[in-house]
DNA sequence: GTAGCCTTGATA
DNA sequence: TATCAAGGCTAC
């Protein structure tokens, strides 16, 4: 492909990617400059799920209304631009899949007119890009303005200590909206840390040019490399997913060639026949593996998601003044707002997800927002960092020590009770198998209120249950209760996720969270 | 088959 | 009532 990065087997970049930027027109209606995430041609609005150009939002149409079979004549990697998207319709398809258009927004009836079931996925993708547009220079109703003399002052250790109202006011309203990820970050606000913020900041924002997602692997340990003189102490960023030693190394990716988990029109999915045993299936093992394997497929890579958190929080320096810096707290907020934004269109993409109705996907995400991201951030601790050390998305480590010193008690229970349990998932040696699993259970759980399809989420947290279980006898035949301590951990991770929750909804209450986030969003929809 | 423009109609 | 994301139409 001639896109950077673009692989048609694997998940492809969001399609509100941070460098796509909407703009508002003066009558307020923003229009899109940006780019189609398939060919690059303009868009022309929201098409089956995502912006993307009049053509390719004809060519999915008819590609789903005729139940198109495209053959790729080279090797399912043509590139895909203006010029060439009408060469190879298959590879077209393909990105169209990869890209996240869905085919069950073509309606089989036909009908016209009318707004689909995805308006609230559209709004929430909206809010978040106007979001983005509030944050330009000029044109924000607020600034972004941090870290003022007063709440450097502040050092009462009390976890709901706010700023005065002056420095409320004058905080981004997306300053705070995520930091429960990363507790570390909310001391930072609340007392002050001896980190420089604004050295961090500047350090954080100015790696090399980061062009396009593609390029960021190799610019990145250097980049990593170079923040050695920061306040915080830093590893080299990691290149893949966690791999890290266990007896899972060892696991077979998968036995059989498998395709994108829409990698083709037919009605039945990988994944879903991975699900159906039959007696001419495999035997149980190999289905398990199988299994496994695809549901990490839709994972997000760390490198790409370190790539994409450095690369928003430089844009969001280059359209500051040399004085308006961003500080560390809002840094961290910028990492956390990527983080649960991925996870949201991680659960979006995976096929599983999106086999539900799309009000079942809602509530199941507004249900489990914060565990899923306490869960990512577990996992990342239990992956990459040192002992005693926070790391950040960004591959910065931060001592847990510092923290616990400096922040009110609240935090410091969290920051506690949060790495009491990395402790533990470390001792596990929680893989990534495992990891996906609990995010699958986190997930689709059946006793979320108002779920329609209760059944059908039932069944898959069953089926993931099952896997789990099976693949921890595997990787861990001497260790026969691995399975039932890491379902233990869950109830710990549902009760950080709630305190998190409570804290965040107090902030909330004082007005300092943002009202146009994705958090707040979630916040409001439990409350109400 | 493609792609730009038009029509439709549920929803905010 | 305006909006906007569906499907339809049609020149190419």
């Amino acid at each position: 492909m001639d896109r950077p990065g673009y692989h048609p087997q694997l998940p492809q970049p969001l399609p509100h990617h941070p460098a796509q930027e909407l703009k508002s027109e003066p009558c307020g209606r923003p229009e899109s400059e940006e780019s189609c995430p398939i060919c690059g041609d303009k868009v022309s609005g929201y098409h089956y799920g995502l912006l993307t150009c009049e053509s390719c939002k004809g060519f999915f149409k008819r590609s789903v209304q005729n139940n198109k079979q495209y053959t790729c004549a080279e090797q399912q990697n043509c590139p895909m631009n203006l010029s060439q998207r009408k060469r190879c319709p298959s590879c077209r398809f393909q990105k169209c899949l990869a890209v996240g258009m869905r085919r069950e927004a073509v309606r089989a009836d036909r009908m016209r007119g009318g707004r689909n079931k995805f308006g609230p996925l559209y709004r929430r993708d909206r809010q978040m890009k106007q979001q983005r547009v509030y944050h330009q220079p000029n044109t924000a109703p607020y600034r972004i303005k941090m870290e003022t003399t007063q709440t450097h002052r502040l050092t009462a250790p009390h976890d709901l200590h706010l700023m005065s109202s002056q420095t409320s006011a004058s905080l981004s309203s997306e300053a705070f909206h995520q930091s429960h990820m990363y507790p570390s970050s909310i001391g930072q606000l609340e007392a002050p840390m001896p980190l420089d913020c604004t050295v961090s900041a500047d350090r954080v924002l100015t790696p090399p040019a980061l062009p396009c997602p593609g390029l960021y692997h190799h610019t990145f340990p250097g980049f990593v490399q170079e923040k050695g003189d920061m306040a915080f102490s830093c590893s080299p960023g990691p290149t893949n997913y966690p791999m890290y030693p266990t007896p899972n190394n060892s696991f077979t990716p998968r036995s059989t060639p498998v395709s994108s988990p829409c990698s083709t029109p037919s009605s039945t999915t990988p994944l879903s026949q991975a699900l159906i045993q039959t007696p001419e299936t495999p035997p149980a093992a190999t289905l398990t593996t199988n299994f496994l394997s695809q549901l990490l497929e839709g994972e997000q890579d760390e490198s790409q998601l370190c790539a994409k958190v450095l690369a928003s929080l430089q844009r969001e320096q280059a359209n500051r003044g040399k004085h308006d810096r961003l500080n560390t707290f809002s840094i961290m907020c910028k990492m956390a707002d990527q983080t649960l934004f991925g996870l949201v269109e991680w659960a979006r993409n995976t096929t599983l997800f999106k086999e539900l109705k799309v009000e079942d996907q809602m509530v199941l995400l507004q249900s489990c927002w914060s565990e899923l991201l306490v869960l990512d951030h577990l996992c990342r601790q239990v992956t990459y960092s040192k002992d005693g050390c926070i790391y950040l998305v960004t591959g910065q480590q931060i001592e847990v020590s510092t923290i616990i010193s400096q922040a009110g008690v609240t935090l410091s229970s969290l920051v506690s009770r949060t790495q009491d349990l990395v402790s533990k998932l470390k001792a596990l040696q929680l893989d990534r198998h495992e990891f996906v699993c609990l995010k699958y259970l986190v997930l689709f759980n059946p006793d979320v209120k108002s779920v329609q399809s209760r059944r059908q989420v039932e069944q898959t947290q069953e089926r993931v249950n099952r896997a789990l279980m099976e693949h921890t006898q595997q990787s861990h035949p001497g260790y026969s209760d691995k399975f039932g301590q890491l379902l233990l951990r869950l109830p710990e991770v549902r009760s950080i996720s709630l305190q998190v929750e409570d804290y965040l909804y107090q902030r909330h209450l004082l007005g300092d969270l943002p009202c146009n986030s994705l958090l707040t969003e979630m916040l409001h929809t439990k409350h109400n």
